[in-house]
DNA sequence: AGGAAGATCTACT
DNA sequence: GTAGATCTTCCTA
């Protein structure tokens, strides 16, 4: 498994979002591995996205990873649901990927158990449900997703699927292009 | 203190 | 399918 190069998020956001959809995200707890393929995306940017947090300014640390070298994990808090992001965009602009749902591959028990649910389908289709089966928390800000000694990290994956892009989900000021992305006919997709 | 935020669970029309 | 309560930080007053 090749872990993805730190170029890879030195490019457009909303480029660096669609190219994610395929690859496998790991999560090492206690040297146990959890993985799972990421189905759907969506690309934020800085403040210039009204549905970006760096538009409220709030809270403060996001907008300083935001802006920060690409390849960092962002995570935070919304309505009681840890969301996480990785940092991508071109130098000298600003930007993130939100993760909204992945296919869990190993570590299944762990999620169940950490979820409190026995449908696989219900373990990580949507943001704040993923981190939760990946007990992913505000402590994880500012990883490297490049490296592979890392907590979190993502690798390489299959490319043979049809991305489908459609606008963003539960954004109440959102832009006029698409930038959600995810694998049509997945069933892991949020609806 | 109060309010708002990329969501989720539950309980129904 | 939708509607409503509840969720947990962080910012502004």
């Amino acid at each position: 498994m090749k872990v993805l190069p730190r170029k890879f998020y030195e490019r457009d956001t909303a480029k660096v979002a669609k190219d994610l959809l395929g690859k496998i995200l790991v999560r090492k707890i206690n040297s146990k591995l959890i993985t799972g393929k990421i189905v759907e995306t969506e690309a934020y940017y800085g403040k210039e996205d009204p549905a970006s947090r760096a538009y409220l300014g709030r809270p403060k640390y996001c907008v300083e990873l935001l802006y920060s070298e690409p390849g960092k994990a962002l995570i935070y808090m919304v309505h009681g649901n840890w969301l996480f992001n990785v940092v991508a965009h071109e130098k000298s602009k600003a930007g993130a990927v939100l993760i909204r749902a992945i296919e869990p591959l190993n570590g299944i028990e762990i999620m169940k158990k950490n979820r409190k649910v026995e449908k696989i389908f219900e373990l990580t289709n949507g943001p704040g449900k993923l981190t939760k089966s990946l007990k992913i928390t505000k402590n994880l800000n500012g990883t490297f997703v490049f490296k592979k000694d890392s907590p979190i990290f993502i690798v390489e994956g299959e490319k043979n699927f049809e991305v489908g892009s459609s606008h963003r989900i539960g954004v109440t000021r959102d832009l006029k292009k698409k930038l959600r992305f995810f694998i049509k006919g997945n069933k892991f997709v949020s609806r």
